[in-house]
DNA sequence: CAACTCTAGTTGTCTAGACAACCTCCCGCA
DNA sequence: TGCGGGAGGTTGTCTAGACAACTAGAGTTG
């Protein structure tokens, strides 16, 4: 048995400059400060809490890097503007998604060999038009039912065993990360209907609407995959939440 | 003439702080440590680069925040695992969007008014069945195109002044965000057919695929807004960009 | 009245040391 | 062999002080 000092999970207190944020997001919760009003000094908050400046500084540092104040050197800190017009929103690996959610993710290979690149193609992965890449179409299944249409490019380059990999084990996804640590993205979400073939790799309707999720990344400012994720509207929405 | 000590916009050198970040950043990007691969701990990078552990200890903190590397007390520090198989999307307001690219915005407001709110409804907002809710449907343009149908509905206990507000001015986002800071919000991203009203107002067919987008926000623990936002898919479309 | 200078206040950063919490591994002991 | 206890290394945090960079405003000067 183990020594824990005690075995009802005495929660240790939380360190000072947790504190002082927490407080701190407390007041603006509250309304304390209204958008864009002054806020206490860091001196002023040594004195109320009893702490040292640089653990002051720390609390506001990570309030700011959290986008709740708005710090000017020279001038003092302020309540945030706006509490972010913008947010974010998670995109996962589908086949995390489909596993975390308890279902049985199965992948569908129908594609899987080198190609010789068209002009527009060549110029969005930064290859010269002719060049051999990479085409894989896999189609991924949650529970039998088609949830998703990958038609995927690949640079070879940045991925040369790319067509050597089972995508019925591993998703193209994580291979390409191990292979090539992703460094820059670009994505883009439109809804729009399928191509012929694409929906009869969904067995869905031609004129049914579909998610499609373009996605660019690029590493070490050399392309490594083009992609198109097609997901059947009536199947498969995306989620996100947001809280400061 | 204002004296700038350099008019040739003589730029500082990077904090210390920084410049160990940015060393062990490039690192990283250049594959010098594999993914969970043992990183040097703070003692080495105080003696390699001549700075206070502080110094060193905050760079690294900051890695682990932006999810580059992973830290584990008493273990050390480790090049993170998979660089986010996961990635953030922005989603800005529609008004700074349009305005952004230059375009002209235009709302038209087809609905603004008190309505009893349905079983449904009611629960989504965390109001009793039958209470008082404000319902407003506003059209927003782009450069003279319908690009987004707002049908929006606000809880009269956060925002009481929500009908009193012009639209064609201010966004209702904007209004909410002044009287009920945003503290926590939900998304659901999908696409699917206008209905038949939506059809009509954004001037399209009741077939063509639209990217809608369903946004809950909640403040203070009290709801705030559910709003349905729909999109013709041929029109509009998100966009992310992910860079670490 | 305009332009300049000075000053007080604020944030940004660094240092050297200290202690706490935690983990791994090895050694001694039963 | 199995187990418990340290030792040593690592990260987490705090302190008190210091200096730098910056800003706004008051005061001064032409």
């Amino acid at each position: 048995m183990k020594t824990t000092p005690s075995p009802a999970r005495r929660q240790a207190p939380a360190p000072p400059y947790a504190q002082v944020k927490q407080a701190l997001k407390a007041g603006l919760e509250k309304g304390r400060w209204r958008a864009g009003e002054l806020m206490p000094s860091e001196a002023e908050l040594v004195a109320q809490f009893g702490v040292s400046r640089m653990t002051v500084h720390r609390a506001l540092r990570e309030l700011q890097a959290e986008g709740l104040v708005d710090r000017r050197q020279g001038v003092g800190t302020f309540a945030a503007q706006l509490h972010r017009v913008s947010s974010t929103l998670t995109i996962r690996d589908l086949h995390e998604e489909i596993e975390a959610r308890g279902h049985q993710h199965h992948a569908q290979v129908h594609l899987a060999r080198e190609e010789r690149a068209g002009p527009a193609l060549a110029l969005q992965l930064g290859l010269p038009a002719g060049a051999a890449v990479y085409h894989s179409i896999i189609v991924h299944h949650g529970d039998g039912l088609p949830l998703q249409c990958e038609d995927r490019y690949v640079n070879p380059a940045s991925a040369p065993d790319y067509l050597k990999v089972d995508f019925t084990r591993t998703t193209p996804t994580q291979h390409l990360l191990e292979v090539a640590p992703l460094w820059e993205a670009q994505y883009t979400i439109e809804a729009s209907r399928p191509t012929a073939r694409e929906a009869e790799l969904l067995g869905i309707e031609t004129d049914e609407a579909c998610l499609v999720l373009v996605r660019r990344t690029a590493s070490r400012g050399r392309s490594v995959t083009l992609a198109r994720l097609v997901h059947p509207g009536s199947r498969y929405q995306l989620e996100g939440r947001f809280s400061p």
